[in-house]
DNA sequence: ACAAATTAGGCAATCGATAGCATGAAAATG
DNA sequence: CATTTTCATGCTATCGATTGCCTAATTTGT
């Protein structure tokens, strides 16, 4: 009884073919109106439900949509596919998602893998710019299955992609940060091979500039994403004759390592010294010192990039969309970078 | 040529069947050697992936685990996602994520549409526990797809699950507070309709009677997970004659909220009152006052999940298993209960 | 050298749903 | 009343991979 019915269960139980079954419980107008009830109705007796898969192979389309991250379980990437959810699930859509660990080999893997599983689209976020998968990706495209890269995206020529200014908001940062006084600004950057690392540095750069400010290459230091790389950066920082009187960071988690150690060298912060973050991670707010930090639109990031790609899978013209979507992401000033006026 | 590569191209390519194609990809003994060897080398220069939908269709088996989660955007819930994650990985199973908002109605949706797309298995948290889905449940039992529960579980016949010893977690978090010379201890709680949340409560009470503590009524306050709603539980608390000394909340984020009330009343942490909260969210680390909280070990529930859920996609064995997997949590000891010894 | 046994591979059905074409019967038309 | 339409279904192929059963060719045994 209970196991799964198929139309030809049903077809059977009413003496009647498959395809007509079918028809009707797809409301076929060539199907009268008291055979599809009569359809419907033992349908639902049998408690039959559609095999999709049966569907998808028949049709070519499998009705899911893969993403791939690094991890997802990390406010930023968990809030981008919460996004992306919310997105495809009116849709019908179903997520399929796929971790790479920033694994080169581990992202191919699951390429793959979504490429075998039939998937109507894709949508990464790049582990690295290395090019090694970039013949692969040339491969996805060619199978004419969408792509779109959001936030760590690699420029590839047709490919659409979703990412936040970072330029624009690492300027903004920078530039609040001058307002407040501070005229020696360090920066924490992420590995700047990726665009959006170097986007920011340059955004970071130009405010100095643009404001009669030394760069000095000394200032500027890669980091990790992590508290403890903030804190070795604060150290490294601390040790040069001329100190810094701020720092921008491109990790909020470096940004809290480096509050920390700052505090440990008993510098008094917004006083003394001033610290911007860099994707407003729910810590940022929490903290009694809370931190500065640029909203990296998270949500947004996601829905948009879902509606990127239904767009790409919905295109039946013979031209390619390519489309470059830069969400506006704002600075939140807090505690970490508001200087009491006297 | 870039067109997706099926074994009727390579049979044709090679003038044999696509049957044998099919056997020489499975490496089956009946083909020889050398055409084996043909037919691989022709599949790697055709670009040929081998079509999961139609292999799901004809095996009945999708490779697909479908898991159901209220959001996937806060930590607790990641984290479990990742422990599933990694540890399905390596069996080359797909995870299709849904959320269902705790709303009963979509939940449903959700398990209907992995049942639609032939998944080989359910994890889920159950978003509340009225009984409405409960016959939808059944009917996934009937269908003999496998299900597995994780922390929020309900109690239905022959259905896994896997959680943390609320119980015991929580009658360690209370001793504790007692151990630090806490009295009247308070208690923020969850529905307690949930079962986690009524075997948290039953630690808590249990402990405090075990150390000839009165267990008082009004000490126990049902709150929402937000930091607001930890705001608003200490002003109430605060109104009482006999005012509390700690609270155990069975939310960090209401356990921060409570702190930062606290603290705007003037009360010292942890010299005048203590506070342990529960699920080890990362911002508990990272307060200048640390939060102890119990740790939810989500990594491993995920991982055990889906381990549970494994064994029961690969027990062939007539009778069906029921496990109820309880992890052991820990109470991780930070500043907000710890009183310096004079 | 002939029967038996092995080898290597082909044929066709199957998984479940759909859709083009065909068909029998009823209804409409002249 | 004969004929053309229309209507409601049925038949069958298809999507791609697998597998039970069958067969032609080669090898082994005696």
């Amino acid at each position: 009884m209970s196991e799964k019915a198929t139309i030809y269960d049903i077809a059977k139980e009413l003496n009647i073919s498959a395809a007509t079954v079918s028809r009707a419980l797809n409301n076929n107008p060539k199907i009268s109106e008291s055979t599809i009830k009569l359809v419907m109705d033992t349908a639902a007796k049998m408690n039959y439900k559609q095999n999709k898969l049966a569907l998808a192979l028949r049709s070519g389309k499998s009705n899911s949509i893969g993403v791939i991250v690094p991890r997802i379980n990390t406010n930023f990437f968990a809030s981008i596919i919460r996004g992306i959810e919310d997105e495809l699930y009116p849709h019908k859509y179903n997520v399929i998602i796929c971790q790479t660990n920033e694994d080169e080999k581990r992202e191919s893997e699951n390429i793959n893998m979504l490429l075998n599983a039939q998937v109507d689209g894709i949508l990464m976020s790049a582990s690295n710019v290395k090019a090694e998968n970039d013949k692969l990706i040339k491969r996805v495209l060619d199978k004419k299955v969408p792509l779109i890269f959001f936030d760590r995206k690699k420029n590839i020529d047709g490919v659409s992609s979703v990412t936040i200014n970072d330029y624009g908001a690492a300027y903004a940062a920078t530039l609040h940060l001058i307002k407040e006084g501070c005229s020696k600004i360090a920066y924490l950057t992420g590995d700047r091979s990726l665009e959006i690392y170097e986007n920011r540095f340059n955004g970071y750069k130009q405010a100095l500039l643009d404001n009669d400010l030394v760069y000095r290459e000394d200032y500027v230091i890669q980091t990790k994403s992590s508290v403890e790389a903030g804190e070795i950066a604060v150290k490294q920082l601390l040790e040069l004759k001329d100190k810094p009187d701020a720092i921008f960071s491109s990790s909020d988690f470096a940004a809290l390592g480096a509050i920390q150690e700052l505090k440990v060298n008993g510098i008094n912060i917004p006083e003394d010294f001033c610290v911007v973050g860099f994707g407003n991670e729910p810590f940022t707010k929490f903290m009694e010192l809370s931190i500065s930090s640029v909203d990296q639109c998270t949500l947004e990031m996601g829905k948009m990039a879902a509606q990127v790609l239904l767009e790409q899978i919905n295109n039946t013209e013979s031209f390619k969309i390519e489309k470059k979507v830069v969400l506006n992401s704002e600075l939140l000033i807090r505690k970490s970078s508001t200087r009491v006026l006297t």
